[in-house]
DNA sequence: CTGAAAGCGCTTACAG
DNA sequence: CTGAAAGCGCTTACAG
């Protein structure tokens, strides 16, 4: 590759001029720009942005570490954070740390790859990177995984309390208010919930999304529609099996994933019950299985893009000096609802 | 952050002397070095890796342009690409094309996005990657989207005519050969295929692996049991129901993907016909939907985690001065069988 | 074994 | 408007 020091000799300028023409063409006049540029295209040359690098102080890279990039939420998050970065002319080192791969399913247990961590932050800030953010393969606390960096970093599907840091993920609460609501809309009073463990966050405050719309609507919340799951199919077919046969039947079913959603379409294929005629059914999360499934699920889309794009607006306002605008620490994006074919209206008759 | 200087200071030695530490122990002596080290980790010091790539001329970071990473194949490819980058001690800087958002469904059309791309490839070359891996959505001819580079460009998941580039695939031959014996060894011989769009490359090629296995074990190939599909489940529905509703009717079917084996399933619930006592069913991708239709569904898994490793070793390779080994120009990776519940072995006096 | 010095390819006050 | 020069933070022959 060509130098400047060579476009400079042959365009008979100094160097200090030609890295005008590029950069900053009011400083020199529009003749000798003109001269530079001939011989910039000619030999088609492009600076060296290592060089430049080193010289301004400014990499205009982001480090993006995902837990699990082949984890259904987190192809998305990153497009959605690609697409930001674009805008704003950065670009992206990417480091992913394959946890699975790893240390199995042991990922709630942080502590088992603060070194991973340690050393991949550390190789991102030797590459100087203006700030990172961090993708969780699972929504979870993660406080004391990054130690305290000089540069900015943002948390997505997942939360730390470290203050000062920024943390992007979606609202459980209204999500499952809003699968709720839909459900009571389309006349439905007999609704049962499918949760997954228990010890999860996003499980409690889905509940509580859930039950805020029952207390709304004004029907009483039945414990009897409230089914234990894990987030595994099994789990989903167990209790859908047990619901589709109590005495008092739900007439719809709000599982909160997706997999345990099929699940239910098991035990209602076991049963000879009809979805959505004899069952309405809604899932969570939008992933590529819930379209699979027959007849297409209904269910809740997780805003995986705008997370990407919010966790990458919030860390380059950061960077710049002067904050144009200023973000909640803990943003809570909405989820949306896509309609499919998995949920009837029922008729008052049948209340 | 604290630069050599600093350190060279504090350790009351010359930045050079700090610099063999660090770099080549063998300079200096067993005293000096420890002295050094010391001070190091006392102020956490870490070099700055973009003065390091200026001086030596080495940025260890490869390229990595992806078409789109939300679609299914990419993420894994990914996968395997960080796995052996870092083995190597390489980096990523990723650029994702999002060619479905920027194109729509053109992206057969690579001179719809040549712009885009002649600009990603100069982007990471001014960032003085040593090479590029382009990650295709789709296996297609992409010959004259990469102008000639000085540095290596390794393809995955499509291929190119450009010669001494090298390209990494999987053996769309071999997998549906394999596929078609799999059914053969179950002793079907009624089998029928779904394929997808003729004008796809893949396709034809699976079309002759198929009835490779067809004719050496003997089973006359029946044009009436090949069904043109184009991919989508909507195609593996009808070409499903006139299948099975056909006077021969056949015992497998062979989709030469996942999304067309769930029209099968609908075919065959709505005929009221089991599988797999039905009939045996399977599918190609291994997508995440395989695994949720009900029952689980046997297909063929795509190598993409070696697709993404073999990539990155070819490319590693030929960075190295002397080259270790010698890869094959076209690599074709082999797919793997994954059997699950869809297939049945038929009795022999079903025959 | 250790240090002084040049240089990687840029940018940017500063002087003219 | 243009150029000479210093310097970003490293590495690495070279001299001692």
């Amino acid at each position: 590759m060509a130098t400047i020091k060579e476009i400079a000799k042959l365009a008979n300028v100094s160097t200090a001029t030609v890295s005008y023409a590029l950069n900053d063409p009011s400083k020199i006049s529009e003749e000798t720009r003109a001269k530079v540029m001939r011989v910039v295209e000619q030999v088609n040359y492009r600076p060296n942005s290592i060089a430049k690098s080193l010289k301004v102080k400014r990499t205009n890279a982001i480090g993006v570490i995902t837990e699990d990039i082949t984890v259904f939420n987190t192809p998305e998050i990153i497009n959605g954070i690609g697409e930001c970065a674009e805008e704003h002319n950065y670009h992206i080192i990417l480091e992913n740390i394959r946890l699975y791969k790893r240390i199995g399913n042991n990922y709630q247990d942080t502590s088992k790859f603060t070194g991973v961590i340690k050393d991949t932050t550390s190789v991102l800030m030797s590459k100087q990177v203006e700030g990172i953010i961090y993708v969780g393969a699972h929504c979870r606390d993660v406080t004391g995984l990054i130690d305290k960096t000089p540069i900015p970093v943002v948390y997505t599907y997942c939360y730390t309390q470290n203050e000062g840091d920024y943390t992007v993920n979606y609202d459980d609460f209204l999500a499952a208010y809003e699968a709720t609501k839909y459900l009571i809309g389309m006349n439905h009073r007999k609704i049962a919930l499918i949760t997954g463990l228990m010890g999860s966050g996003q499980c409690q405050e889905r509940i509580k999304g859930y039950q805020k719309a029952l207390y709304e609507s004004q029907v009483l919340f039945n414990p009897e529609y409230l089914k234990v799951g894990n987030w595994e199919r099994e789990a989903g077919y167990e209790a859908g099996k047990e619901l589709l046969t109590s005495v008092n039947r739900p007439t719809a079913i709000f599982a909160l994933n997706d997999v345990m959603a099929g699940g239910v379409f098991d035990a209602a294929v076991e049963l000879g019950l009809k979805i959505p005629e004899d069952l309405s059914l809604i899932g969570f999360d939008n992933r590529e299985c819930s379209y699979s499934y027959s007849p297409k699920l209904t269910t809740m889309a997780l805003p995986l893009d705008n997370i990407g794009n919010m966790a990458t607006e919030i860390l380059i306002n950061s960077l710049s000096k002067q904050k144009q605008k200023s973000f909640p620490q803990h943003s809570k994006l909405k989820c949306a609802l896509v309609e499919r074919e998995s949920v009837m209206p029922l008729l008052k008759g049948e209340l």
